[in-house]
DNA sequence: CGGGAGGTTGACTAGCATCAATATGGGTGG
DNA sequence: CCACCCATATTGATGCTAGTCAACCTCCCG
């Protein structure tokens, strides 16, 4: 068997070509991004593999599945604040603050790599351009987050749900052909409804009118969209706080290499 | 006239206590932050004075008053994401990510610092701690964020506003005294249905129940809490997320003094 | 073949939006 | 100092969107 280190190494590029697309690494920066030690781990659907208050000393990079951040109210309904894709790191957030405000689910199985925060801090005291680099990188997540916001607050259920499949669509990076793109997308009506804070009721009638009039077909495993542009005024979905597409030369790096 | 980064020692003051709550900083570090160059200016209400998806050169930070950040959807309904207090900097996390994907805006009359970038980057620079402490208070933006996801999502009209209520009267650190608490609240109806992603209208009755209730008396200019516990129970508030009260031995540095 | 999770549909209800009219009150110019 | 005006607050009437409850279906898995 190979070294754990090394099988990871394809995840760990995916980490880091996630974070050279916003922003300016050296060689040995990369190097050390790929170096980070690593231990997978398969988390099981539908149980929380980061509670809430939990105080954990490893962030998780998603290799393969689909994971919710979790919040909830008093009565126990919650509501997803976030949903991460592969190649996101879950909990970054949790290298400076360990104390976790949100829970952590997969939707259906996942793969995950545990990274202990301990090596994430080293690397970092190392090269601070990488502590720039991931800190840049939660704030993209807080952009979504906030529109997060405005999809729960000021949109109806059909464009909730239309704005949740184009952003989707967007950071998975769907395929597309002539007249039809589609991605795999493994998530329940439910958890659906939990993203949205709708009833899953209401998210079966919604899916079914967007069927019906051909724009897009969600499943159980994957989501067919025949009519994206159709989709997008819908959802009134505008990629831009995605910060996906940043040209070379808008990246950023504050601090200059030693 | 007295030189300007003197006079606004006491707001910098402000920002650093807040940093310090949460983070521990050496003599020098707490130097340096005290140290930065401001520009204070008047912000009218009502006008945004970050613009969406303008480039910023200096972050601000709040001295009097209130900040809105506002997302929109394509219809131009605005929904407010976060509100600022006296002490916040409001755009933080411009220094990594110069484009603003939230517009920001006085709810009423304001007063804000400007702090260049580039004086917070040479700072944090020298000063690697100071950067973990930044990227920390971020973080807790995000927390509260996402809090507002769920408030918005999941929560009825009652529980919204009730919720925001506990969540500015602990974050203003409202007067509290026997059978009464209080603070000032300066927003209109309007805003507050901007937050919680009502209209107007209902927020106007359901202000209206709270105050027939003798639970809490929204003014125009001031929030009367009667009855805290009910506040509380009607708005299902946990304080936790705020990470307002982290125990001197919990605060968090990741990077050694050098 | 049975059981359970998830999907689908219908009937009914409730909460909030919408539209519209009126009231209030602080600020301004004459 | 008063009259006017605009923004904001208040209230009522009405309708729609989404929630609730409940039954039934479908499909997968053991």
């Amino acid at each position: 068997m190979l070294g754990m280190a090394y099988t990871d190494r394809p995840n760990l590029q995916r980490f880091l070509d996630r974070l050279t697309r916003r922003s300016v690494l050296t060689q040995e920066e990369q190097q050390a991004i790929l170096a980070l030690p690593t231990q997978a781990a398969q988390v099981r659907a539908n149980r929380d593999f980061v509670a809430l208050g939990e105080r954990t000393d490893h962030s998780c990079l998603i290799t393969d599945g689909l994971v919710g951040r979790f919040d909830q109210n008093a009565e126990g309904a919650r509501q997803i604040t976030a949903l991460h894709v592969p190649g996101d790191m879950v909990d970054l957030h949790s290298v400076v603050l360990p104390q976790a405000t949100s829970a952590l689910q997969a939707l259906s199985v996942a793969t995950i790599l545990r990274i202990p925060h301990s090596a994430i801090r080293l690397t970092t005291r190392k090269y601070p351009a990488l502590a720039e680099a991931l800190w840049r990188d939660c704030m993209v997540d807080v952009a979504i987050t906030s529109q997060w916001v405005v999809n729960v607050g000021r949109r109806n259920a059909r464009s909730r749900i239309a704005h949740l499949l184009c952003e989707m669509a967007t950071r998975l990076q769907a395929d597309s052909r002539i007249g039809r793109m589609s991605f795999s997308f493994e998530v329940t009506q439910a958890q659906l409804a939990d993203a949205t804070g709708l009833t899953s009721v209401h998210v079966n009638r919604v899916l079914k009118t967007l069927r019906e009039e051909r724009i897009a077909d969600v499943g159980r495993n994957e989501v067919v969209i025949w009519d994206w542009d159709e989709l997008v005024a819908v959802g009134e979905f505008d990629p831009n706080y995605l910060q996906a597409e940043i040209k070379p030369e808008e990246r950023l790096r504050i601090i200059e290499p030693n």
